[in-house]
RNA sequence: GACCCCAUCGUCUAGUGGUUAGGACGUCGGCCUCUCACGCCGAAAACAGGGGUUCAAGUCCCCUUGGGGUCGCCA
């Protein structure tokens, strides 16, 4: 049995967006269930659109999401280099031994003949597709300077068909009658797709192409150049795309695209995973799964044919489960950035930002949540919410107030468990509410209205930081006007 | 327009000829409760339409409709 080797081939014009995301992905637990190699090759050969930051965003992306390659930019491998831009004398090889073969031409038509010759077809037929060119130098018109300006075209056949059996789609068959002469070489000798595609699954040993389905048309002529090169065909897998929310192409308006846009929002890479994985792959009823149980669960005939809509309120709901996974030491680590942003300094190990975790998590989806929520456990004097203290630190409840402090303040150990039993005895003596304590305790420790449970807040901050906020909240309400 | 693909709740999906058509997100109602969440309980919500095949069709076939993709000297 032959090793199973995927490549991701993404073009370097623009960001690393999430459908391209949903394809590395399922490629990468193929190859990892099969204990084969996951590729990762820079298609750049239009120069024009393709940009070295772009490359540099696509990597940043992949590790990101820790979807590592075993053979590409930055790791190398035996079949490199891994960015087509470095392999052009590679394909220029192979176009030649095409002409060579009879397989494909030199073909001098200018643009201009072309455009004409579109044009021309417009006026016969009242359309402008539909549009077929047909060189004259297919059939050996020698040019009058062979050295002319000039691409080199495949020499498509016009009858019969070719099929393949696709590994999400089922078997596909077209008509060659639908096929062009496609130009596999630029006039400036640089390598278009099919060409350069083929040349390097070919050469880097692929046996399974899994790519975006609007690449389907491309699936005959790549089939057809493999055979004239005499080359083993791969598998194909054709992912269906991530439509918006409405069902159209997905763009800007309707999701951060980039998948570097959730690593900010504070998204975690295994949501995002886990995420795309269900968009269009299922599992019985399974919604949330690790990177582990993807990796062994994952496979082909469980993809979907059909496109899927992105659903932000699904994937912050992925998100949230994957936050709520992890241990307190780990988020806190991962949410240092967060903190940083809000000019706030913490450790990674900070005592109450890891003894806080636990009772924020449940409250969080992101680990931007998660830095904001914990913001008074890690700050010396929290930022006081002024209409939550006008609303509550009433002198009214500065005798509540007094109430908990006298209540809690000798109460062993500092605890949740001993400080509710303590309040609850202590509100049955003095025939009080816990609600009429609650909210001006909470502004008074957290400087907001929403919070943990108060006496795990307590518990967090320790006997000395509570009372010295109940104090000042004290001395606040007293001066307040009511 | 041609070619290709697709079609179960609003969304993601389970379903591989016989099911009260299941789950999840979201929505709505309730419980819990010191706030906000979490959690728990419950509800509404789908087989696009029409023909076949079959004792039996969401499941197989055909047509229609709808959606998407491609039609580059982009990938």
């Amino acid at each position: 049995m032959t090793q199973v080797r995927v490549r991701f081939a993404p073009s370097p014009t623009g960001t690393l967006h999430i459908g391209g995301v949903r394809t590395a992905l399922y490629s990468y637990l193929y190859a990892r269930q099969k204990g084969g190699k996951f590729i990762l090759r820079v298609e750049d050969t239009d120069q024009e659109r393709s940009t070295e930051e772009s490359s540099a965003v696509i990597v940043e992306s992949m590790r990101w999401l820790g979807l590592d390659w075993d053979e590409g930019p930055e790791v190398g491998g035996p079949c490199g280099p891994y960015f087509q831009s470095e392999r052009l004398d590679i394909y220029r090889e192979y176009a030649e031994t095409l002409i060579a073969r009879g397989a494909a031409y030199r073909c001098y038509a200018t643009k201009e003949e072309i455009d004409a010759a579109r044009e021309e077809h417009f006026e016969r037929t009242g359309r402008k597709e539909g549009f077929r060119f047909e060189s004259p130098y297919r059939d050996g018109k020698t040019p009058d300077d062979p050295n002319a300006r000039h691409v080199i075209r495949f020499k498509a056949p016009t009858e019969g068909m070719t099929a393949w059996d696709d590994l999400i789609k089922g078997r596909i068959e077209i008509q060659h009658s639908t096929l062009q002469d496609f130009v596999l070489v630029r006039p400036d000798g640089m390598p278009l797709y099919n060409l350069a595609c083929v040349v390097d699954d070919h050469l880097m040993g692929i046996t399974l192409v899994a790519r975006g389905d609007d690449h389907m048309i491309n699936t005959v002529p790549q089939i057809l150049l493999y055979q004239a090169l005499g080359a083993e065909v791969p598998a194909f897998a054709h992912v269906p795309m991530v439509l918006a929310p409405n069902g159209q192409k997905l763009s800007k308006r309707h999701a951060a695209v980039g998948v570097l846009e959730y690593r900010d929002l504070g998204y975690l890479p295994d949501a995002v995973l886990n995420y795309l994985v269900r968009l269009g792959w299922s599992y019985g009823d399974q919604e949330i799964f690790t990177r582990e149980e993807l990796i062994e669960k994952f496979s082909w005939d469980r993809v979907g044919a059909q496109a899927s809509r992105y659903d932000a309120a699904k994937f912050s709901y992925v998100q949230a489960e994957h936050l709520r996974m992890l241990g307190a030491e780990e988020l806190a680590r991962l949410s240092v950035p967060f903190f940083a942003r809000r000019g706030v300094e913490v450790k990674a190990d900070d005592p109450r930002l890891i003894a806080a975790i636990p009772y924020l998590k449940p409250r969080a989806t992101t680990l931007d949540d998660l830095a904001e929520a914990a913001l008074y456990f890690v700050v010396e004097e929290p930022e006081m919410d002024e209409k939550a203290s006008k609303k509550f630190l009433t002198p009214a409840a500065a005798e509540e107030l007094r109430f908990l402090i006298d209540t809690i303040k000798d109460v062993t150990p500092f605890d949740d468990g001993a400080l509710s039993a303590a309040m609850e005895a202590a509100l049955e003596t003095a025939g009080k509410a816990m609600k009429s304590v609650a909210q001006p305790a909470r502004v008074a420790l957290t400087g907001r209205t929403r919070s943990p449970g108060l006496f795990e807040v307590m518990e967090v901050l320790g006997r000395e930081t509570t009372i010295a906020r109940l104090e000042r909240a004290i001395a606040r309400a007293e001066a307040s006007e009511s």
